[in-house]
DNA sequence: GAGAGATCGATAGGTGTTCC
DNA sequence: GGAACACCTATCGATCTCTC
């Protein structure tokens, strides 16, 4: 799975009892779930703490800053996922009926301490994630992207009574920022401006940019271009008939030299490469 | 040869930072 | 929260490479 174009998931099974990585604050446009296994650990949430127990949940929208506060005199055990919320239109209509990702959008980031049964499904759950993601076998690729709406279903079902209650835990300011986003998803094919979208969003522009860097570390336009990106790769996979000129005009960029420039700042690769490789797995899974 | 895509350079306008 | 300004980058056009 390493070597895959499709690096939308990123999975990682850490465990550690000797010398820490480096951890600090950090966002992200992905979505995030973090399983802690065991350890003494308090995570660190925009403003909030909360102190872990084997078997906690968090999901995360991934655009509030976050990280783990991890007492090093014991082993730490985690596990985290996190994935392109627009993934989830590879599953079709049919899965997509009960909106997997409802907790993820309306109780944004969200804490649940699961019951010993849930924990044990959700460990293999993610056992079953883990074991695939760093396989190059291409079943085990469609068996992950499985496992992963498995671990989805699982969330609805624990946040269930969350939702219903409709307990939202966003400060002010998260809010402020998902109001941005929200804006973002919905006009990110289009041109955006700061103004504009100031104007609209009855904020001023320089507190509108301030905000959003302050929760998220990123500027407005550095998270535009990772959604446009990532819409782009989705678009490549979902069909390599796609040409580049087409999928860059498609995502909201108005050259294809813009384009191509931002599309190779993040991925590593040019467009075009990109879509090569994504068209080679295609025909080895036909094949 | 034509079309698609990548890359480069110049520049105007927009953005982020800093300060109040 | 608002303003000023330096700097960054989006845009545009030109040119080159690659593939069919």
């Amino acid at each position: 799975m390493k070597s895959h174009p499709f690096r939308i998931f990123a999975a990682y099974y850490y465990k550690w009892n000797k010398l820490p990585p480096t951890l600090s604050f950090h966002s992200h446009p992905q979505y995030e779930v973090y399983y802690f296994h065991g350890g003494r650990c308090d995570y660190l949430l925009g403003d909030r703490i909360i102190p872990l127990q084997s078997g906690d949940l968090i999901i995360m929208n991934g655009m509030t800053r976050h990280c783990p506060k991890i007492d090093r005199s014991t082993e730490y055990v985690r596990t985290t996922f996190s994935f392109d919320p627009h993934l989830v239109q590879l599953f079709g209509p049919e899965l997509l009926a009960c909106s997997p990702l409802k907790p993820f959008e309306q109780l944004r980031n969200h804490h649940i301490r699961l019951s010993p049964a849930a924990k044990a499904e959700c460990e293999d759950i993610l056992q079953r994630i883990n074991r695939f993601y760093y396989s190059n076998d291409v079943v085990h690729h469609y068996r992950l992207l499985s496992a992963f709406y498995d671990l989805l279903l699982l969330i609805c079902e624990q946040c269930r009574e969350d939702m219903e209650s409709n307990r939202s835990t966003a400060t002010d300011r998260e809010r402020y920022v998902q109001n941005m986003i929200a804006y973002i998803e919905e006009g990110y094919m289009e041109d955006i401006e700061l103004e504009r979208m100031a104007a609209d969003l009855h904020m001023n522009r320089f507190h509108l940019m301030k905000v959003f860097r302050e929760v998220t570390g990123l500027t407005v336009f550095d998270y535009l271009y990772r959604r446009r990106v990532n819409q782009a790769k989705i678009l490549f996979y979902q069909s390599d008939r796609n040409s580049v000129t087409d999928v860059g005009y498609m995502v909201g960029f108005k050259h294809l030299s813009h384009f191509s420039r931002v599309f190779k700042k993040q991925v590593g690769m040019t467009p075009d490469q990109y879509r090569k490789l994504v068209r080679e797995l295609s025909y080895t899974a036909y094949n």
